[in-house]
DNA sequence: ATTAGTGTACTATTGAAATAGTACACTAAT
DNA sequence: ATTAGTGTACTATTTCAATAGTACACTAAT
């Protein structure tokens, strides 16, 4: 399905991560989900295997995934992690959008104007 | 001045690029003004020679240095770069902080609400 | 016990960024 | 002509993400 073109700007095993906890917090992956395994999930995202290994170590790391030897890696039943996940991710979000543009001199009023006229602008688009 | 704090994601002789470019826009460093040489860049910012160099050859890429062979690199005299670099990267800003938000799942009316209450929440700055 | 599917742990290689060091070419001032 | 300061062009080495391949350990089903 995904073929995915990453940006060489992040290491790819974090920018899988990232999808996968997006689509957590989007509700597309639900909590006790089985993911793919790792073999297969290269596969899919067109990886090496080692990659995905190092995504899910990651995730575990993170709480967002648990691994059960033999059986395969399961979305977190954490009742709290899906709540969590979206509040810090939409923090970090608005606070490096915040930074980049007080970075080149926009005042807070032309950053909220600036928001307001490209939501209306309709230059959508997202994947 | 500054030895200066690097992320792990992104080419170093970018993220210098990027700081220049910032402090161009700002006003903070004017047309036509002379960029410190290759070898004290490198000191200031704590790195090699080479990476500097790389920085200035990206920059005169994109025409924001001008580069006068045994005299030093300059700041560009073009009249509408700086405005144009301002509005590129303002751009680019919003779409990726959009992208980002939408990638969560946030809908347009929650975008322009989180924003709102981060600036007025009043992390920093004012205004 | 065997098998298939899984996570895990290795070793080795490739490619890009950064570092390190050297050398050369141009400009301005003397 | 010489010197100092500059950009530029090399070669070599290191580090890390990614790739490639192999082997081992655990689980469930048969």
């Amino acid at each position: 399905m995904m073929s995915a073109q990453f940006k060489t700007s992040k290491p790819i095993y974090s920018q899988i991560a990232d999808k996968i906890v997006q689509q957590f917090v989007r509700g597309e992956l639900i909590p006790g989900e089985k993911l793919p395994s790792v073999r297969e999930m290269a596969i899919q995202a067109g990886v090496n295997p080692n990659t995905i290994q190092r995504t899910y170590g990651e995730l575990e790391r993170l709480g967002v995934v648990e691994t059960k030897r033999g059986q395969g890696t399961f979305m977190t039943e954490e009742i709290d992690m899906k709540r969590k996940l979206r509040s810090d991710i939409q923090r970090e979000i608005i606070a490096l959008f915040i930074e980049n543009m007080r970075s080149i001199g926009l005042e807070d009023r032309e950053i909220h104007e600036s928001v307001q006229s490209f939501l209306n602008g309709g230059e959508s688009g997202h994947d």
